[in-house]
DNA sequence: AATACACATTGACAAATTTCTATAAGTGTG
DNA sequence: CACACTTATAGAAATTTGTCAATGTGTATT
């Protein structure tokens, strides 16, 4: 299985949870620290630091220490990467992904 | 949760898988019957018709039979919707999904 | 040093997912 | 009708995921 497939799924599934998915929403605003991100959901503190887990390892988020806060922010760069592969996925053009790697034979 | 979190990652985590986006992927290119994509994968029928019945149940793809045969296509319409949503997503802007909903403060 | 706050890790459990074998159901052909 | 071919469903086993309570780690304040 191609790379880019293996890549793609993996940021796929970090963000193929409604919360997380809000979460990444929530840092298109701009960075946050997790007690802050903590008070919109109804979940306990662990289950929030698992989800950025997830999403810091996909590569969707980034973190910086700040004093006892940790603020994290969106990795914008490799989300309009990710997010312009899948509009080529979706999308028949010469130079589709698919062709590239003969699948549609 | 508002329920473009939950629709959306409905069809996220239907392509979160390497071997369904490269479903995806092959059929941006035109329709495919099942055993046809069968073909490029080293996994069972009814492995694949599981995977197709996820991609279906997310709104991914749409099918008809065609006497033996059932083709599957994209749904270009709905991918196309998602795909703009998630732009959305991952920008700041003035519409922010999040503003909109008031979940950063 | 003692305390408080923010975040991470561990261990546990239930629920969901992945994949298979076996079998059923739909469709066309001799 | 009997058979072959394509797809779907049922049931089972292994794995992954989501979530929590309990606890550990790092940082600042007093």
């Amino acid at each position: 299985m191609e790379q880019v497939y293996i890549d793609t799924a993996k940021m796929l599934r970090a963000m193929s949870d409604p919360k997380r998915l809000r979460i990444v929403d929530m840092l298109s605003c701009g960075e946050l620290c997790g007690c802050k991100i903590l008070e919109e959901f109804h979940i306990t503190q662990p289950t929030l630091s698992h989800d950025m887990k997830v999403l810091s390892e996909a590569g969707i988020v980034k973190q910086k220490r700040e004093g006892k806060n940790i603020y994290y922010s969106l990795n914008d760069e490799a989300l309009a990467t990710m997010h312009q592969t899948l509009g080529r996925m979706f999308k028949d053009k010469p130079d589709c992904i698919c062709r590239q790697n003969s699948c549609c034979d």
